[in-house]
DNA sequence: GCTCTTTATCGTAAAATTACGATAAAGCGA
DNA sequence: TCGCTTTATCGTAATTTTACGATAAAGAGC
């Protein structure tokens, strides 16, 4: 019994996942652990948190899939960084919201 | 089996918490109303969505927690608006959230 | 006083999220 | 080839979120 559609416009829902994403604090500080280090392999981001392994790729799952981050196959490994294309959009997406009251000055 | 602790500092934390609240399509689309109207009345919210007043007042609850609105009770009814102050905030951390990278230019 | 309107909260059920271990899949080196 | 490492996915349980109706609380008007 959860989430009656109320479909917003392709635009804002997109802003709107990207923001949920966001909004987990394991995803969150992965955020700022691959903005640090530019590049991680996913175990190296797993020994950041007190998480398992299978949880983490999860929360790895979200933030692709969410435009935050993208992964490449490097051997056996996946090689993680943020996608700077969608961090920009987010970014730029904020700055323009609301812009009737709040804006910045 | 959730919410493993992983504390964020306080700051983080707030953040965390609005990009949460927003992450919602039903609050994302109640602060888009409450920018284009300036106030509403929680009656007039509701009428903006196809939930129950019980749902919307819950959803009311979290942003106004979250510190993006704010709500005055006025006579039986409560009149909410944007809390300028936390949007400012959100839009300040975003924008100078990861520097390192994805800089707007 | 009584009724009506408006809203918040409580109790609850349904659904989504979060987390784990177990299991695949795929590359590397001996 | 056979292990070993690394990661993604599957199945699952626990928790949280979302939603509703019913109920309280509080002001306005008669």
């Amino acid at each position: 019994m959860k989430t009656k559609s109320l479909s917003l416009p392709k635009n804002k829902q997109r802003l709107a996942n990207m923001l949920k994403a966001l909004g987990n604090p394991v995803r969150f500080q992965i955020m700022e652990t691959l903005a640090e280090r530019q590049m991680c392999m996913t175990y190296e981001i797993v020994e950041t948190t007190p998480l398992a392994q299978s949880t983490v790729s999860q929360h790895l799952k979200v933030l692709r899939e969410a435009g935050l981050i993208q992964g490449e196959i490097e051997g056996p490994a996946t090689c993680y960084c943020i996608d700077p294309e969608g961090v920009h959009w987010l970014k730029d997406q904020i700055e323009g919201w609301l812009p009737d009251c709040c804006s910045l000055e």
